[in-house]
DNA sequence: CATCATAATGACAACGCTGTCATTTTACTC
DNA sequence: GAGTAAAATGACAGCGTTGTCATTATGATG
């Protein structure tokens, strides 16, 4: 049998609460208290019931990861991230996948939410850029923070935000670098912010440059192998054809590389190709692609550790000051689909 | 506020015992107080409070998922499952990314599972095939089920089983079938089951068909892209090089495909490859790939469910009678690489 | 050194459920 | 229809914490 509070304080030789103010740091116990209830902590080698403490206390220390995301690299990285800041913080984590585009999306969420009585949900795209699933949190007062894409919070709710579009902006530039003019942009889907994102930054790197933008050089699709099979095809049909590519992730780079290859059109020698997201699929084509890496799990443990803060300055009924939200700015990562 | 049981009884015009009987299905209710219990439950939407439950109860409705894989498709396909079925028995899912080379790993684990008081725990290699962990578990009582690579279980304690030697022996057959007779085979990890067995599938395939392994034609390495690239130069090397290569997985076999033709080797004409595994990549090659499919969050769903049954076995104290291990054969899937 | 404010600690009732055991109802027998 | 076994239900005490409020120790002040 594990060692419970009551062994703790007799161990001690103090009371049950004190040593519940100890091990939630509630700071009004004496130095010397304190050293004794650590010591008498460490030797029974106790551990807190969470069940106990979810049970007697208001909040619940478990927190939700809500994902609809086809990409299993980011997806991992992102429990990754949280698992790390939760276990430093004593919390725990539920993962919840679920499909975004399922009508019933926000009952399910609220009804999990409820069901388990989580403290708090982190939100990545597409979930935390639909305004109905962030309208109805804010309703039921649930808190959560979302992983967004963007240079700017768009409110003052917590969020962590990645910057595509200065990294695209940055890839372009350096497909600009590199001599190419007609530069073709394929996009994933225009519902993710994301690819706006990363299609504002294409078109504002080559206004910088000068370069006027050809309509017939920008294609949508959705972030699959597919899109960059069929784009490329269409795009190296064109009578001008592009010599550099800008994809909207790795995954369309690589099916555009594939379909280049399929036409005999040389990466990098007739056609330069740059990706997003530094995925594995990235190295793991012929050439190895340029690209964008965002620290995912860096993110993760960020958004994490706000949303942390800002349920602990609920709890004490703190002034929830507002924390200028986190900014990551992927970073080029420059490999032979774009050398010259 | 939410509904408890306590409300529920009052609804209902029944003891919250009575409630509390009707959630946990112990059966011994009427039918028709069951129905107003039921209609109680429905009207005030009362969802059981997890934390009391584990704390009156003896056990936690928790499960752990515990792995060290670099493979976030296997990983995701594998949380996919277990949740599916812990959503529909009422447990919950911790996950435990860990680090197996890890000198400390079985501290980790008991701790783990002590601190958040699992009620079990599921283990997939190549955590599921290391003794010194499986004993520490079975030294401590920790209840677990496993996903392992064999074809018969290797003892009476839940696992259930996925045939890399029988899916092995399939895809050598149909490269044989080919017309093949050098084919080469590069293996991973050799301390993965998966990796010998698979090895030994391969083996027995040309036993069968009586062709004699060359020693030559057999490489070790690590399920990496890597490991693909270099062995194929090596293998392409040799005086008689082979025409066709098994490769241990999808990366690896990505790998070759990729040295192969980066020699200027062309696929298949002049070497067929197949992988194993299904992974994303093995359609995001050209051509796309041969390999093998285990259906994942199957296999985590079916494991799952075996653990349940054995822990709500041992609740009951009833005998836990022993299941025969579930046996799942990956699927050969014939794709271009290995076309004639 | 008495007085008071404040810091530190403790006593005890919840929290919502399950397990145990007692009690009531039902079904069956003669 | 009385008697009995079995089925159905209920009363109540915990489970290990935290929150509330009461109590005691400490230090500052005049």
């Amino acid at each position: 049998m594990s060692a419970t509070i009551k062994s703790v304080a007799e161990y001690a030789g103090v009371s049950i609460k004190t040593v519940s103010r100890v091990i939630n740091n509630e700071g009004t116990v004496k130095p010397d208290t304190l050293a004794k209830v650590q010591q008498a902590i460490d030797a029974l080698d106790y551990r807190p019931n969470k069940a106990a403490r979810d049970l007697a206390g208001r909040d619940n220390y478990v927190l939700g990861y809500v994902y609809d995301n086809p990409n299993a690299y980011y997806i991992l990285a992102m429990q990754n991230g949280i698992l790390k800041e939760c276990r430093a913080n004593g919390y725990e984590l539920l993962i919840h996948p679920c499909d975004a585009t399922n009508a019933n999306i926000i009952d399910e969420l609220v009804n999990m939410v409820n069901s388990a009585r989580l403290a708090g949900l982190i939100l990545s795209p597409p979930l935390s850029e639909m305004p109905d699933v962030l309208q109805a949190m804010d309703e039921k007062g649930i808190q959560y923070v979302r992983v967004l894409s963007g240079d700017k919070a768009p409110d003052d709710k917590p969020c962590v935000l990645v910057d595509d579009y200065q990294a695209a902006r940055q890839i372009t530039e350096h497909l600009i670098n590199q001599g190419h003019q007609r530069i073709a942009f394929i996009a994933g889907e225009k519902q993710h912010h994301s690819t706006t994102e990363r299609e504002r930054g294409f078109y504002q790197a080559l206004a910088d440059r000068g370069i006027h933008p050809d309509p017939d050089l920008v294609v949508e699709g959705t972030y699959s192998f597919g899109t960059g099979v069929q784009s490329i095809q269409q795009l190296l049909a064109l009578p001008e054809p592009p010599t550099a590519l800008f994809a909207c992730n790795d995954e369309i780079a690589a099916g555009a590389l594939f379909g280049a290859r399929m036409q005999g059109v040389d990466v990098p020698e007739a056609l330069a190709i740059a990706g997003f997201e530094n995925s594995p699929f990235s190295t793991q084509t012929f050439p190895p692609l340029t690209t964008a890496s965002q620290p995912t799990a860096q993110i993760a443990q960020r958004a994490t550790s706000s949303l942390i803060r800002s349920l602990q300055a609920r709890k004490r009924k703190a002034e929830n000051q507002t924390v200028p939200a986190d900014i990551f700015v992927p970073e080029l990562i420059v490999r032979e689909s774009t050398s010259r």
